[in-house]
DNA sequence: GATTATGTTGACTAACATACTCAGGTATCG
DNA sequence: CGATACCTGAGTATGTTAGTCAACATAATC
């Protein structure tokens, strides 16, 4: 059930982006912060902007910032986008459901979806503004 | 998030011989029940049977068993036993801590261990039994 | 307008994990 | 004995992860 290291470093940008509050962050300020590789948060911080979570301004002075407001920005969202569903087995996946081959008498089945409401149902009501105000 | 084929595979043999009720099954039932192919769900079977799950009988009229009862059996010990920790990051893994280098100031800490929590309760307090009388 | 600080792009790689297969070996029953 | 099972260890194809690297594009400043 781990989450990969590309899904936590994105996260921990986030942060340090949204204790910036509006100012411009350059890369390699934002790996100084998270202890990220630069070369491999570049990738990670494009892929965010991409996403519509950061804009980014080009040339000197510049650097990236949050594109939305941190209460906008949905852990659960930003977790799906990088590591795939959060759903443990596709055949009980929301967002990309995928059949099983037992289905029809399977016994784990409701099992798997009652994990996948668990976790859905903590990552979907938790924003970026909950984790940098420590309000869980 | 996902669960490999291996934890899903060992999941649906428990099972399958949860509903034989004491009486033995070769592999080959198994697998034709379970859908596994037959080479890989040897080593599964195995690796049950050396954790203490399942024990087995060899030679003509051979086959696997429980070797506990349905209710003794947690699946959160089991997925533990076959895929590794629950926990989303080391940092908050109770089974096999590792440090984080933030762990200090990490905001990212305390939501881990919200997800950590809220998957082990579920997956320590269902037993093979529940999944098998439908009662979760 | 040259310099320099920044982000952008795409390819590339080493290491590891996953999902298996296969060729034998060994115990047990009839 | 000989058939029927489980047992053991090795091997392999494919994909994923966690990065690196070189070259390029753009914007501000001197
Ligand atoms: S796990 Fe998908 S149907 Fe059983
Ligand atoms: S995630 Fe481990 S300390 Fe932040």
């Amino acid at each position: 059930m781990k989450v990969s290291s590309r899904g936590e470093y994105a996260l921990r940008a986030l942060i340090a982006l949204g204790l910036q509050e509006g100012n411009v962050s350059t890369i390699a300020d934002i790996s100084g912060q998270t202890l990220v590789p630069v070369a491999y948060l570049e990738q990670i911080l494009l892929q965010l902007k991409m996403l519509g979570y950061l804009k980014s301004k080009r040339g000197k002075n510049g650097g990236y910032m949050l594109a939305k407001a941190p209460d906008q920005i949905v852990i659960g969202d930003v977790i799906r986008s990088l590591e795939g569903p959060l759903a443990p087995m596709g055949c009980v996946s929301i967002t990309s459901y995928e059949a099983c081959p037992l289905e029809g008498t399977c016994l784990l089945k409701p099992f798997w979806a009652l994990i996948r409401d668990s976790i859905a149902q903590l990552l979907d009501q938790t924003t970026l503004a909950h984790l940098i105000e420590r309000k869980l």
